[in-house]
DNA sequence: CGATGCGTTGATAACTTTCAAATTTAGTGG
DNA sequence: CCACTAAATTTGAAAGTTATCAACGCATCG
């Protein structure tokens, strides 16, 4: 059975930030940053930084999955390609989120470059080893799988809403992921959104313009949106 | 943070087995049946076997989380409330499933039983405290919970799929669950499919009626399906 | 029986997709 | 830096899918 997990640091750097900037947020991650670093420190105590053009394959579907990833800089998204064309995207990566985390041997979904990137890789088995003999680290893991399991479950309830729902809960979510105030730097495209939330791309952007004629966004440019009224945008949510 | 994670058992007894049944599937469970047992068999010693008749609450969202379900006998659904009255079913849980294990201290769904059912109910401390000092133990929650996770994103895949294709991932799923030839014995109502599938009731039972005379399926009684040709369902998967 | 719950079927409305075209943005070479 | 081309996004109109509203059938149960 192949397993595609990932895993969400606490720490979310901004984007493009270098990895080991000390996380300027003076939010709850705070309180079990000790634990967090641990894995962390230790993936970056055994891994290697690797680069990725924009757009490029980071690892296949059905490849052997020998490493582990977190996001250093840039925006990663992993997705499947159903037989017919229709591709799903499983999750945007940011700074600091963590992917690639397989049960079994190999990827359930392939990984991608939305921007230019920077990972740290590394590997399974040597990560492994280690959560064997901390059984700190081996927590960590569990509790981030668990982790991503409630973020699917999340997930889950998003998809069965309508359109403007969906576009309601993807921006929340993503200001919640990448705080700058009120704005959201989208790193990925109107096509990817749509796969994400399972809607056309003519759906997504119609239901922008839809939110910003009700004063609930604003979209100065196509990869930039302003929060106006986020209990409206919440309310949405269900 | 609130965790809601399910766990499937490897081993599904036929609804209304007793718990102590040895599974009769001479399936691929076998291969790994030593572990599986671990995690079971310490269940059946620490736990109390309770009942619940039809239709009755087991737990509700954001009671304290403090025990673990193993379905014994009948089927259990979780399930969330939207704010404006939706219900969407978080998963159905036939004998030999465990459902209710929370990372945190909280349920973040309710879980009601579909039909009378018996469960064995185990202390979440108890668990906890064995897979503290039982590495086997410990793995299998993980694995268990890494299954779920992979489980979820097939949901994910299905639930931005036609209709059609969600009912027929629905039937192969329930049929892959509960294996008795081609014929599907469903405990849950088209009430509870349709908010499985994120779809109305109606148009689930079209839905029905249609790959009815596609003759891929048979209906002869409402809560009970005979699947005709399974190659026409799985092609609508995608 | 009559009431009640569940499932099916029909007609219509609402929503989303599809197909097509216009518009804006981004990238490239001069 | 500007002009040009390609790509991405937005907008429009029509078609398709699913939901909603309503009625009917069927079984169960008092």
């Amino acid at each position: 059975m192949l397993i595609q997990t990932t895993i969400r640091s606490d720490i979310v750097n901004r984007p493009n930030a270098p990895a080991h900037a000390v996380p300027q947020a003076p939010n709850r991650a705070l309180d079990r940053s000790s634990e967090v670093n641990s894995l962390e420190q230790s993936m970056l105590l055994m891994g290697a930084t690797m680069s990725y053009p924009r757009n490029t394959e980071i690892f296949g579907e059905n490849e052997t999955a020998d490493y582990l990833y977190q996001v250093v800089s840039g925006s990663v998204r992993t997705y499947k390609v159903l037989s017919d064309g229709r591709r799903q995207i499983g999750g945007f990566y940011l700074p600091g989120d963590i992917f690639g985390l397989e049960l079994a041997g190999e990827h359930s979904l392939s990984a991608e470059a939305i921007t230019d990137v920077k990972v740290l890789v590394v590997k399974r088995t040597a990560l492994n080893a280690l959560a064997a003999r901390d059984a700190t680290i081996a927590h960590q893991l569990f509790v981030r799988t668990s982790s991503e399991l409630h973020r699917m479950q999340n997930r889950m309830l998003l998809l069965v809403k309508s359109a403007r729902e969906r576009v309601a809960s993807f921006l929340l979510e993503m200001a919640e992921r990448a705080p700058r105030g009120n704005a959201i730097e989208l790193p990925m495209s109107r096509q990817d959104i749509a796969d994400y939330l399972g809607l056309t791309i003519e759906t997504v952007s119609r239901t922008l313009t839809s939110l910003e004629s009700d004063a609930a966004i604003q979209v100065p440019t196509s990869r930039r949106i302003v929060l106006r009224n986020r209990s409206a945008l919440s309310r949405m949510n269900g």
